[in-house]
RNA sequence: GGGCAAUUAGCUCAGCUGGUUAGAGCGCUUCGUUUACACCGAAGAUGUCGGGGGUUCGAAUCCCUCAUUGCCCACCA
């Protein structure tokens, strides 16, 4: 026997875990193999396995609404989930942990340091895909992939070879955006700039005085440029100088360069190739000595004598003290403002280095990228990231692609190590391979590893490949959807890589979401401490609750704001949809066998139309990516329709197959963006079958004109109710009579009465008392004090109505308009004059009357 | 220096290709022991849609311009 029962309250935490058991067990998360519609596929943004989840993930939301809505469509559907070592991040992290404890990586040695951050790693990783399933995305677990797994490296280092093969990939010694803490190279990309004060040195050089900001790099310098059309230096281009230096005398050549602006400084400007990215392009053009003298430890090396093994910024200190003292400064300015780049990861600063790494030629490789965007191939949702992405990948150079730290996917390149030149440099391959071609001993491996973007780049078919699906109908996936903060840092190398590699754009849409800010619509941060974790807010007001207030009043691209109160108002929602089911379990007699719906009344009609145009308009919203507008028109049909009026008028008259319907409807739209609650309210419905996360989702039908007339009944209904509780609120009335002309009304008297707390509804030949000025005319029985008193009121709504009606006649006496408007709207426009204009003579005789 | 976005109710934000008298949530005021829900219900107040100009029959929406805020990119001896 059923007992439709239910808790009086929604409590999340009873029913999200074995949800979502249930869900995972009866493998509704994989795609289904007898779904006929085109596959549907994403591939989540792994996270990166160093950390709990944070509100950047849970935006992740808009993944698993469209996977569930594709799904319920009835489309094979992927949703494949993993995790990132994420190298440099991790190292970082884990580094950190390490300093805790007084130590660092260089006292556990490499191997026993990678060792260590590989069972980091992978506590986090578990920790994180509990996290996820915390959150009730329905991802396919079974095809989870690691960006460590065996077979996405050998994808990974295929990809590397192939694109070394096409003459892609070369080792160079360029200048390169070094971190002396992490003793890394890093790419552009990965360098933020933060506006300082600096003092800025004018020191002198012979016969120059010039100015910089870092004065310790001079030995370095084997330059001096200024503009070749300056007047004032001229005569000494091509010339070599005399200077007095710390270390003794030394020779410069001078040498003119376009790049030097006459107007900073004293227009002359010392070159340091080795140590400044400007400096080492004008060594190019002039084919400077590079002559490094600060190493990847960042400290000073011994070409600058005493001051070797110096900190950068001790050294600077120091050479600026010593010049001072020699008589070679000429002044300093000490409120300098420059920018200054910094480690993004360890925020440690960026030293420029010349050392030798890998690159990959992007020339060649960013052209189909190009194309593929410009030709629609991949749509950027919002739009205007399509031009964003563009002006990235145009002004694009070579990109550095090896990292010297410790955490990593390790370059598969072996050099030769013995004495025959007739053997490459390096392979690429295994060490098999290396043993093979070089013999026992006879190589020796790279050690730097890859950046981490180069490996993720190829995600979205390394992952497809690594479960065998990539040949299977998935590739391309569908979707992208990830944080706008790393379009140039992964989707616009996910296209590069996609292209180069399969020939295919690697997904057809991408869509950027933006960032969770605080309730204020501040950026959310430890120092501030107005974070949220979202952790922490699904147990205590439930996914749903979390997942909603993500989703509705966000729009992509675009931050927004999350503060408790918000998820707590979803909170009250599912609450509110968790009520509405539980009453109506209420309703249903023993062994209650639903039936098709079929409309008794004006209400019921109503609420038949308002379902079905919700429907279409949900499936519309989601299908354009306008999440926010999709939930919140179920919200509104929930609680603004179902709840306050229909359930409500089914208190007098009952269809309770409507309601059955009604209800499963909203649960089952309402499903992708809050899946527990819909699901529990599911299970506990009778004659539902299987589960609602695999039940199809409903379609929208063209509602027939005898629908639209008896919802219009209603509407009329709606409006004397509404205008009761107006007018029994504002004169404090209880239970007041309400008189009406119109038959219609009458019949429905004690719908009416029910819903206006009136104390009853009578039909008369000719209304009295106080009219409420609806489009059914009604009136509340009232004594003549109490309708002079509302004399005013009258008034007032009846000039307002006369404005009204004047902008309505002067709009249609327009020519311009009539002619130019489309037909339906002047129509509309022609209603509503003659509405207006029978309220305003109904109102205009309730004045007469009252004399 | 270049670009993008935002500016709408006290707060946080919707408003898709221009077309009802501009909306939601929260907050606020008043009232409320109704066959589910106080995580509730009813009623209500609050807007020169940042300023100025223009296009149009019609502009929150399109164009120009200014202002403020945020973000991205580039440069910075």
């Amino acid at each position: 026997m059923p007992s439709y029962e239910l808790d009086k309250a929604y409590s999340p935490s009873k029913y999200e875990a074995d949800l979502y058991k249930r869900w995972e067990d009866s493998g509704a998360f994989k795609p289904d193999p007898k779904a006929t519609k085109d596959p549907f596929t994403i591939i989540m943004p792994p996270p990166n396995a160093n950390g709990d989840l944070h509100l950047g993930h849970a935006m992740f939301v808009v993944e698993d609404i469209m996977i569930r809505y594709r799904r319920m469509q009835g489309h094979p559907t992927l949703w494949l989930p993993g995790a990132d070592h994420a190298g440099i991040e991790t190292q970082v992290m884990y580094e950190r942990q390490l300093a805790k404890d007084g130590r660092s990586r260089f006292d556990l040695g490499r191997e026993e340091f990678y060792k260590q951050t590989w069972d980091f790693s992978q506590k986090n990783m578990h920790n994180m895909m509990d996290q996820v399933r915390q959150l009730g995305f329905s991802v396919d677990w079974s095809r989870f992939v690691f960006t460590l797994d065996d077979k996405v490296v050998a994808t990974v280092y295929e990809t590397f070879k192939q694109l070394h093969d096409a003459d892609y990939i070369y080792r160079g010694n360029r200048i390169v955006n070094w971190c002396p803490s992490c003793r890394s190279a890093f790419a552009d990309i990965e360098v933020k700039y933060r506006e300082q004060i600096d003092p800025l040195y004018y020191i002198k050089y012979g016969p120059f005085v010039l100015a910089t900001v870092r004065p310790e790099t001079k030995f370095g310098d084997t330059a001096i440029a200024v503009n070749p059309k300056d007047e004032r230096y001229k005569d000494l281009i091509g010339k070599t100088i005399d200077a007095e230096d710390l270390n003794g005398p030394i020779k410069l050549q001078v040498i003119g360069d376009a790049h030097i602006d006459p107007e900073f400084g004293t227009g002359a400007m010392k070159v340091t190739p080795a140590h400044d990215p400007n400096d080492w392009e004008i060594g190019l053009r002039h084919n400077l000595e590079v002559r490094a003298v600060i190493g990847t430890d960042g400290l000073l090396n011994e070409r600058t004598g005493k001051y070797a093994g110096m900190p950068v910024a001790e050294a600077r200190e120091q050479v600026a003290h010593d010049l001072e003292e020699r008589g070679l400064m000429d002044h300093i300015d000490m409120n300098y403002t420059h920018s200054v780049g910094y480690h993004d990861r360890c925020g440690t600063q960026i030293e420029p280095l010349v050392v030798e790494q890998w690159w990959m030629k992007v020339d060649e490789l960013k052209k189909p990228a190009i194309k593929a965007i410009k030709e629609g191939q991949i749509k950027f949702v919002p739009e205007r990231f399509t031009k964003v992405a563009l002006d990235w990948l145009e002004n694009l150079h070579d990109w550095n692609i090896s990292r010297q730290n410790w955490w990593g996917i390790r370059i598969p390149v072996y050099y030769n190590n013995t004495s025959d030149e007739s053997k490459p440099e390096y392979i690429i391959g295994t060490e098999e391979e290396a043993i093979k071609t070089y013999g026992q001993g006879g190589y020796e491996a790279e050690t730097d590893n890859f950046d981490t973007w180069f490996s993720s780049g190829q995600w979205p078919f390394a992952t497809l490949m690594a479960t065998g699906d990539f040949e299977k109908g998935f590739y391309p996936t569908s979707v992208m959807e990830t944080g706008r903060d790393i379009l140039f840092l992964w989707v616009t190398r996910m296209i590069m890589f996609g292209l180069f590699k399969t020939k295919k754009v690697p997904f057809r849409t991408v869509y950027l979401h933006g960032l969770v800010t605080d309730e204020h619509g501040k950026k959310m941060s430890k120092s501030k401490n107005n974070g949220i974790n979202p952790l922490e807010m699904t147990a205590k007001y439930g996914t749903d609750a979390v997942r909603l207030a993500l989703t509705i009043g966000i729009t992509p691209g675009n931050d927004g704001a999350l503060g408790e109160r918000k998820i707590e108002g979803y909170r009250n929602f599912c609450n509110k949809l968790w009520n509405v089911a539980r009453f109506i379990l209420g309703q249903f007699p023993e062994n209650y066998s639903p039936a098709r719906p079929v409309p008794q009344s004006p209400a019921d009609a109503w609420i038949l139309a308002r379902t079905n145009d919700t429907v279409r308009e949900v499936t519309k919203a989601i299908e354009d990516y306008r999440f926010s507008e999709a939930g919140q028109a179920v919200y509104s049909l929930l609680w603004d329709d179902f709840a306050d009026w229909y359930i409500e008028a089914s208190k007098v008259e009952q269809n309770t197959n409507i309601l059955y319907h009604v209800l499963s409807t909203i649960v089952t739209v309402l499903h992708p963006f809050a899946p527990f609650v819909t699901e529990a309210i599911w299970n506990a419905l009778p004659g539902k079958e299987g589960q609602l996360i695999t039940t199809v989702w409903p379609q929208a039908v063209k509602a027939p004109a005898e629908l639209k007339t008896q919802a219009a009944k209603f509407e009329d209904v709606k409006a004397v109710v509404q205008a009761t509780r107006a007018v029994a609120a504002e004169e404090q009335l209880s239970k007041p009579v309400i008189l009406t002309t119109n038959q219609q009304l009458a019949d429905s008297a004690d719908l009416v009465a029910r819903l206006a707390r009136a104390g009853a509804v009578k039909q008369v030949g000719e209304g009295s008392g106080l009219y409420l000025g609806t489009t059914v005319a009604a009136w509340i029985e009232a004594n003549a004090q109490l309708v002079a008193n509302r004399r005013h009121r009258l008034e007032s709504q009846r000039d307002e109505k006369q404005t009204y009606l004047k902008g309505l006649e002067a709009k249609l006496a327009n020519e311009n308009y009539t002619k130019n408007a489309p037909a339906a709207v002047v129509q509309e426009t022609r209603d509503r004059r003659e509405e207006t204009k029978t309220l305003l003579a109904k109102i205009t005789e309730q004045l007469t009357n009252l004399g």
